[in-house]
DNA sequence: TGCAACCTTTACCAAACGGTCAAAAATTCT
DNA sequence: AGAATTTTTGACCGTTTGGTAAAGGTTGCA
C-alpha cells in the first residue's frame, strides 16, 4: 500500500546506506510527530515549516536537514497513515459472521477516530482539497474496497444481510465514524463541553451499532 | 442566525448610506462566487487574494476595493452558508410523521450536498481547522439542535421511533450526507468514474433511506 | 588523540503574500 | 456639458514563506 519508499533524510553516508544514526532516527520521529500535529490542524498549505520546527524544538534549517521539503514530511505522514488506516478493512473476514464482522469493523474504525484523530484529520484535509498528493494510493484503495464489496454482496445474496449497495455502506461507515475526529469542533459545540471524551465515544458506539445492525439485518 | 451585518464594501457615500450602485452589487456577487470556489478548494489559509481576484476577473487592488480583507470575504460566505445550511433542520416538523420527517430531512441534506458541494466543503474546512471563525454561530447551532433533539426524543418516547440518542442521530445524518460533497474525491476514486453524477446520488439516497428507516423504525 | 563524518546554527535569498496609496479612468448626476 | 462621484489601475511596502550556503560544533571510531 505504501508508495515505493524513497528514503528521505540527510544526504549523508549513513543515510545513503540506509543505516541511520541514533540521532537521525530520533529526530526523524520527533519531526513527524510535530508535523502531524501542525498539518492536521492547519492543512498542508496552512502549515509552515517554522511552526513545525518550533513544535519539534528545532531550528528551521536543522529540520530541513532531515526533511528537505515540506512535501517530504507530508508525504511520509500520508504513507504511514494509509497503512494503518486500511487495516480494519483488511480484517473484514469473509468467513466470519456478517453482522459480527461489520459490528467489529465499525468498532475498529471508531477506535481509530478516537485514538488517532490527527491522522483522521490529515486524511480528511487531503481528500477535501481534492486528494492532490495521493492519486496513486486511491487506486489501491479502490481495489481493496471492490474486493470487500464483493464479500458484502456475497453475504447479501446468501440472505445473511439485507440487500444494499456495499460501496455506499462503506461510505456510511467511514463518514459516521470519522466524523467524530474530523468534525470534533462541531461535535463538542453541539454536545456541550460536559460529558467529555470517554462517555462520548461509548454513546457513539452504541448508536452506530444500533443504526447499522438494525439497518442491515435481513 | 447570521451575525450582525456589518456592511462590507467600498468606503464611498453610496456604501455608507447602504445604497449600493449597480456595479457594486454585481461585483460583490462576482467576487463572492469566485471566493467560494477558491476557499472551498484551498481552505482559508490556502486561498490567496490573487487567486480569487483572477478567478473573478479583477485586479487584486480592485477586489480589495470591494472587500477590504480576505477575512471579509470568508466571513460573508460563512454567514450566507449557515442560513441555508440549517434550513432543513428548521423544517423538521414535530407534528409530522416521524419516519417521513426524518426521511425528508435526509433527502434535503443530500440534495444540499449535491447542489452546493462548494458550500459544504467550505464548512467542512472551517470545522476541520477547529472552527476558528465561527465560535458564535456554533452556539446558535447548539440551541437549534437541542431543540430538535427534544422532538426526536418525544417521538421515541411515544413509541414512534426506536429509542436512540438524538444528537448522535443528527451526527450520523450530517456525516453520511455531507460525505458525498466533502469526500467527493474519494467517492469518485472508489466508485470509478463510471456511472457519474445523477445515478450516484440516487443510489446514495436509496441506501441512506434504507439504513436510517430500518435503523429507526420501532 | 586525531580526523572524518555528522549535526546545528547564523545569515541570507527570492518569491509570494496581504494590503496600501495616489492618481487615472469611467460612470453618474444635474 | 461639466462637476461630482465611483471604479480601476500600477507602483509599491513590509512581512512571511520555503529553502539554501557555508561555517562552526559535535560525535564516534581508528
Amino acid at each position: 500500500m505504501a508508495r515505493t519508499e524513497t528514503v528521505e533524510g540527510p544526504r549523508s553516508r549513513a543515510a545513503k546506506t540506509q543505516r541511520r544514526t541514533r540521532i537521525q532516527r530520533e529526530k526523524h520521529e520527533q519531526i513527524l510527530e510535530a508535523a502531524l500535529d501542525v498539518f492536521s490542524r492547519q492543512g498542508f498549505r496552512g502549515a509552515t515549516i517554522d511552526q513545525i520546527a518550533e513544535s519539534a524544538g528545532l531550528s528551521k534549517p536543522n529540520l530541513l536537514y532531515y526533511f528537505r521539503t515540506k512535501e517530504a514530511m507530508h508525504r511520509e505522514l500520508i504513507d504511514r497513515l494509509l497503512d494503518t488506516w486500511l487495516d480494519p478493512l483488511h480484517a473484514l473476514n469473509k468467513e466470519g459472521d456478517p453482522v459480527a464482522e461489520i459490528k467489529s469493523y465499525i468498532r475498529r474504525k471508531l477506535e481509530l477516530a478516537r485514538d488517532y484523530p490527527r491522522e483522521s484529520r490529515l486524511f480528511a484535509n487531503e481528500i477535501l482539497q481534492g486528494a492532490p498528493h495521493i492519486g496513486e494510493e486511491l487506486e489501491d484503495l479502490k481495489a481493496l474496497v471492490d474486493e470487500k464489496a464483493e464479500v458484502i454482496r456475497g453475504w447479501s445474496k446468501a440472505g445473511k444481510l439485507r440487500k444494499c449497495d456495499p460501496h455506499h455502506l462503506f461510505f456510511a461507515i467511514w463518514s459516521t465514524t470519522q466524523h467524530y475526529a474530523d468534525f470534533d469542533a462541531q461535535v463538542r459545540a453541539v454536545l456541550g463541553d460536559v460529558g467529555q471524551g470517554e462517555g462520548r465515544f461509548e454513546d457513539a458506539a452504541r448508536f452506530l451499532d444500533q443504526l447499522f445492525i438494525h439497518g442491515l439485518k435481513p
